[in-house]
DNA sequence: CGGCATCCGGGGTGATACTG
DNA sequence: CAGTATCACCCCGGATGCCG
């Protein structure tokens, strides 16, 4: 496997600490959001994050993954003792508590979403 | 002035209306986070947002202003009678509950920054 | 003072094919 | 089953110069 370092992602993390762009650059990436929702209730095996992930890719999901655990919100767990052999992924402590923050951008969406939710659909 | 529509994000925003991803959709950007905060405690013009950002360059902060406006998070205003004429930018109601979901995002941050702070130092 | 047009580079992400 | 390597596209955002 490749140095956890090499996806480590490279978008000025130099923000003068700003803490909530850090937040925002874990959360950041295409699928991140719903991986951490996943996750939510117990580890899960690659394989069932990559079919309850409709439409994403192995790699996608590989970099996605390496990515959360560069920033030290999920863990990976390898069973090398069992063929074929599983991979499990969790929440790590810090990734728990991102969920709350998942909610509290959730809860904001679905009154956003309902505030302009007449306009969005007369559009397409 | 350009038809707001054409400042709307082109990311797929077709996203299944997940109201987490529609949420990060709006604060998405290199400096939606600052110009929320800034406008957090009232109303501000153009030249003060150029000023309070350090960096942002006129172009810029106009692209960003849009895109938060045709979100619908904040609300632009042009007073005409004035000379030299001035613009004002302000949270809509919507943008004012956003403020909250920040603050979330800055809790998180803080102890997540605190919890790898020693690490990154070292680091460069 | 505020805004627009244009060029341009880079990172994020998907598609595909291959490995232990 | 899980992961890697490579190619390619496209959007974001910075820089510059001009306009009312």
């Amino acid at each position: 496997m490749k140095s956890l370092a090499d996806y480590e992602q490279k978008f000025d993390r130099l923000h003068e600490d700003c803490p909530v762009r850090a937040a925002l650059d874990v959360i950041r990436g295409r699928w991140k959001p719903s991986i951490l929702y996943e996750l939510k209730d117990g580890p899960r095996r690659f394989s069932q994050l990559q079919a309850a992930l409709a439409g994403i890719t192995a790699q996608a999901l590989t970099v996605q993954l390496r990515q959360l655990e560069a920033d030290g919100v999920v863990v990976r767990t390898v069973h090398p003792e069992e063929t074929p052999f599983r991979v499990e992924y969790a929440l790590s402590e810090a990734g728990k508590t991102l969920s709350g923050v998942l909610d509290q951008l959730e809860t904001w969406g679905v009154g956003y979403l309902a505030r302009r939710g007449t306009r969005r659909t007369r559009v397409a």
